[in-house]
DNA sequence: ACCCAGGCATTGG
DNA sequence: CCAATGCATGGG
């Protein structure tokens, strides 16, 4: 059983001076503030961050075997006494362990640079929310936030699939079930880090197994259906990268599960849209009717016209902005305004 | 013991 | 086009 590997015999052996590639990154970006938005509570296992560390173990295309498991440390590159360069070229700087080939720190330099919308130039979003007292309070709290997605198309999805409808709590716990079930795995001084489970892992599970770890029927065979689907068309988020936001939203709509709300979010959290706004989001209704409606509930539509027409090009920074801004208390939401926000929608 | 939470597919008007 | 319903768990 592939899943249950253990290798830290291996990596006991591996030494223990890694020479860490560098990422470029904009002066202002901040690492803790992106990586915390991946965590939905403490009880997250495939994304780690302790201090300014963000760790997360990834099964990485090598020159070596087709693939093999690293475990990548992200932190903000330090400008040390003797290079001058990298002074004028701040970044990330990614360690592995155990050490990766040429191919290997390729690999995972991409998937990290998109994770962490290192590319993204948020000077536009800073002016945009400097006129807005609500996005603007949130920003100088945030400074640095990019927009953070999920390393694979697949793995965005089926977190979507497992948050829809439930609380954010239990999802979580599914989550981690799913995770401990089918996983690769390491042990690193102590501590399991757990690779996000392959689509070909899952392909080869049973409705029965899933339902096991509590899991409704549909979320089940979504996820099945999902990840056969992935294994047959391994070109397939490729291909709707190239597309326009409306047109993925319509592809992805015809997977069992997915409908516009999960399409849009993974347009946000996986191919980087900045110009999108998942107006059909409870929680995202309930925040922008209570800051931004002047006391009536926004409809879906009408709340999707006022953010687009609003922050434009930045809507899904807007969107994360809020979403960071009530995690951390500066915006807050009374169970009452939540329940008259369903009971007036229905 | 309830009630409800960052939807979706299906069914029926 | 809109409304109602089942799904599932666990925290308040």
């Amino acid at each position: 059983m592939t899943a249950q590997r253990v290798i830290c015999d291996t990596i006991a052996d591996m030494p223990d001076t890694l020479l860490p590639l560098i990422i470029p990154a904009p002066k202002s970006f901040n690492l803790s503030a992106t990586a915390r938005f991946f965590r939905f509570s403490d009880a997250e296992i495939v994304d780690t961050l302790d201090g300014g560390r963000y760790r997360r173990l990834f099964q990485l295309s090598s020159f070596s075997s087709a693939t093999s498991l690293h475990l990548v440390t992200v932190e903000t590159a330090k400008a040390t006494s003797n290079t001058a360069s990298l002074r004028n070229a701040p970044g990330l700087s990614l360690t592995f362990l155990p050490e990766a080939d040429d191919r290997a720190r390729n690999h995972a330099a991409q998937i990290v640079a998109s994770m962490f919308s290192t590319r993204h130039d948020l000077r536009g979003f800073r002016r945009l929310t400097k006129q807005d007292a609500v996005l603007g309070a949130v920003e100088r709290a945030h400074r640095g936030l990019h927009l953070p997605r999920y390393a694979s198309l697949f793995e965005a999805l089926t977190v979507s699939i497992l948050l829809q409808q439930i609380a954010t709590a239990v999802a979580v716990v599914l989550k981690r079930r799913f995770v401990e079930r089918f996983g690769e795995r390491i042990e690193v001084e102590g501590q399991y880090f757990f690779a996000f489970p392959s689509p070909e892992r899952i392909a080869g599970a049973e409705h029965t197994e899933l339902r096991s770890l509590g899991l409704s029927g549909a979320k089940a065979q979504s996820i099945l259906d999902l990840a056969r689907f992935m294994l047959s068309a391994p070109a397939f988020a490729d291909e709707l990268a190239a597309e326009d936001n409306e047109t993925i939203i319509e592809r992805l709509s015809t997977l069992r599960g997915v409908g516009r709300w999960t399409a849009e979010w993974a347009l946000m959290l996986y191919f980087g849209r900045t110009d999108v706004f998942p107006a059909g989001d409870l929680a995202l209704r309930a925040i922008a009717s209570k800051y931004y409606s002047g006391g009536g509930q926004f409809t879906e539509s009408a709340l999707r016209r006022f953010a687009l027409e609003r922050w434009g090009v930045w809507a899904s920074y807007a969107c994360i902005y809020l979403f960071a801004g009530l995690r951390a208390g500066l915006l807050t939401l009374e169970r009452q305004r939540i329940a008259r926000v369903l009971s007036s929608s229905s």
